[in-house]
DNA sequence: CGTCCCATTATGTACATACATTATTCCCGC
DNA sequence: GCGGGAATAATGTATGTACATAATGGGACG
C-alpha cells in the first residue's frame, strides 16, 4: 500500500531522501525536516529551504510541502516570514504544561474506587457571605462543598461556587450521582479557564476533613471557568500533598506524533 | 480587499451564511462551526454536516471546509470518523494546562530582580551516591544544587543531574552568569518532558536554605527531558508556597483565537 | 547620498480534481 | 435469520493551478 501510495506521485523524482515511507506524505515531511533539527543539521534561527525547494527535494508538490511546514509552524516548532522564509524556533522552555483531569478519572484509571460526599449546598447572592471577584453583586450563586474520596480515604476538598445566571438548571441538580464537576463539564462542553495551582498548609478544619495532621502540606487549585464572556464557575480544590500529584508531559507530544 | 477576496470564489451562492468576512475563508469557517457549537444549536456528540454540504453551505470548496474543520478537530473540538461524519466532541476537562517557565523569566515578568548562586557542583557516575533510573549505571553525570531568588528573597531550590554522556559541554560551563536551566534550554532545543508536581512539608534543611519554618508547605516540581531517547536532565525544584505559584488557561485558546 | 517605489520572492489562501481509506449499510446467498 | 461481501458514503491525502499578501532589496530619481 505504501508503494500504491508513492506511485501516485506524478514525480518522477529520485529516492526521496530521508523520507521513511511510513503514513501521509505529508507527515513524512513532518518527521524529515524535524530530524534534521532534532539532530542539529538545521540549527535553531536557521533558515530552512523554502517549500519550492522542499519541494523538488523530497519530490512532493509544493502544497504537501506547505501543509507539513505550516503544521510544524502551527505546533511552534518553526517560525514562518513572508518573503523572509522559514526559520527553526528559538527554545520553547515555556511550552510545557500539566494536564488537568476530572478527579474521579484520575481515581478511576488508577484502578480505585472513587467517591464523593456533598458536605454543605446553599444558594446565596454575591457579596454578602462570600463575593467572587468577576461576577456582579447580588448574582445568585450555588455553593458547594464536596469532598472525593479514593478507596475510602479522602483525598480532595472542593469548595465550588456556580453562576446561577449562567446555569439555572443546576438548581435543579441534586448531584447524588453525578459530581458537580463532571456535570458541569458535561454541561457546559467548552469554556475557557485560567487556574493556579499553589502548596499551602491544612488549616485545622481541612486537616479534620482530609484525615491529615494540621499544617500537613496540601496542593490548592483554583480554577475559574469561562464561558461566552460569563463566569460559569469558581473551584478551590485542596489535596492533600501524599496522596495526590500533577503529572504530564509536553504539550505537542510531537515527539510520540512524529515517532523521534 | 474582503470583497476582493470574495470575488475570487467561483461559486455564485448566496450570502454565506454566518460568515463575517473577517480574515481567510477557513477562518471564518471555523468560527462559524465553533459558534454553532457554543450556542448550542450543536450539541455535544451530535453529528454536524457533511463536508460536501457546509460547502455548499457556506459557498467555498469542500477543501476550505475540510481545513477548517480539520483544524478544529487537531484542536480537540471535533471528532471525525471516516464514512460516520464528523461529530461535536464531548467536554474536554483534560485539555487544561499549566505552563512551566524558567523561573528567572517569572520573576523578571514580576518586576522583581532575579539572581541565582550555585550551591554545590559535583562530577559523579549514575548509580553510587546517586541513582537516575532512567539512565544506565555508570553514566558520568554532573549534579548541581542552586538557588534562586526573587528581590533577594530566596524562593526556590533546584537540584539538577545532567547526563554528560548525552550534553559533555556542560562539564566546562562555570554557570556564572547563565543558569543550569537556562543553558540547558539554549543548547538542547527541542526535548520532551515529563514532569510531576505536589505539595510536600519543607524539611528542617530545605527550610533553612529557603528561609522559611520547618513543615511549611512547599510546591515540589520534578522534570525529567529527553532528546533523542535519551535523558538530558532530571531537575528537582521546591518552591516555597506562599512565595511561588503556576497559573495559567486553556491550552488551546481557542476562545482567542477564534474572536469568540 | 538618501528616499521612495516597485519588482521580486516567499508564504498564504482558495479552488478543482482525483483517488485512497475506512466504516457502515445493505443485500445476497445460504 | 445469519454471515459475508459488495456498494456506498464519509473523511483523508495529494496534485495542479491561480492569485493574494507581505516584506525585502535594489534601482530610479530627487
Amino acid at each position: 500500500m505504501e508503494l500504491a501510495r508513492q506511485s501516485l506521485t506524478g514525480h518522477a523524482s529520485g529516492p526521496q531522501p530521508g523520507l521513511d515511507g511510513k503514513g501521509p506524505l505529508f507527515g513524512q515531511i513532518k518527521r524529515a525536516v524535524a530530524g534534521q533539527i532534532l539532530r542539529g543539521h538545521w540549527q535553531a534561527g536557521e533558515r530552512l529551504p523554502n517549500e519550492a525547494e522542499l519541494s523538488s527535494l523530497y519530490g512532493v508538490s509544493r502544497q504537501t510541502v506547505n501543509k507539513a511546514i505550516a503544521l510544524l509552524a502551527r505546533e511552534g516548532f518553526l517560525v514562518r516570514r513572508r518573503r523572509a522564509g522559514t526559520f527553526v524556533a528559538a527554545g520553547r522552555s515555556d511550552r510545557f504544561a500539566l494536564p488537568i483531569e476530572d478527579i474521579g478519572d484520575v481515581v478511576a484509571r488508577e484502578g480505585r474506587v472513587y467517591e464523593f460526599r456533598i458536605l454543605d449546598r446553599k444558594s446565596l447572592r454575591n457579596g454578602a457571605a462570600i463575593h467572587w471577584p468577576d461576577v456582579p453583586d447580588g448574582t445568585p450563586i450555588l455553593a458547594l462543598d464536596c469532598l472525593h474520596f479514593s478507596d475510602g480515604t479522602p483525598i480532595q476538598v472542593e469548595r465550588r461556587l456556580v453562576n446561577l445566571d449562567a446555569v439555572p438548571e443546576v438548581a435543579a441538580e441534586p448531584f447524588d450521582r453525578v459530581s458537580p464537576g463532571r456535570w458541569l463539564v458535561d454541561r457546559v462542553p467548552w469554556s475557557s479557564a485560567e487556574h493556579t495551582v499553589r502548596a499551602v498548609n491544612a488549616t485545622a478544619d481541612m486537616a479534620a476533613l482530609l484525615g491529615v495532621e494540621p499544617g500537613a502540606a496540601c496542593l490548592s487549585m483554583r480554577r475559574q471557568t469561562v464561558h461566552l464572556n460569563r463566569p460559569i464557575t469558581l473551584v478551590h480544590f485542596l489535596s492533600v500533598g501524599e496522596r495526590f500529584s500533577l503529572s504530564g508531559s509536553s504539550i505537542t507530544d510531537s515527539a510520540t506524533e512524529l515517532n523521534l
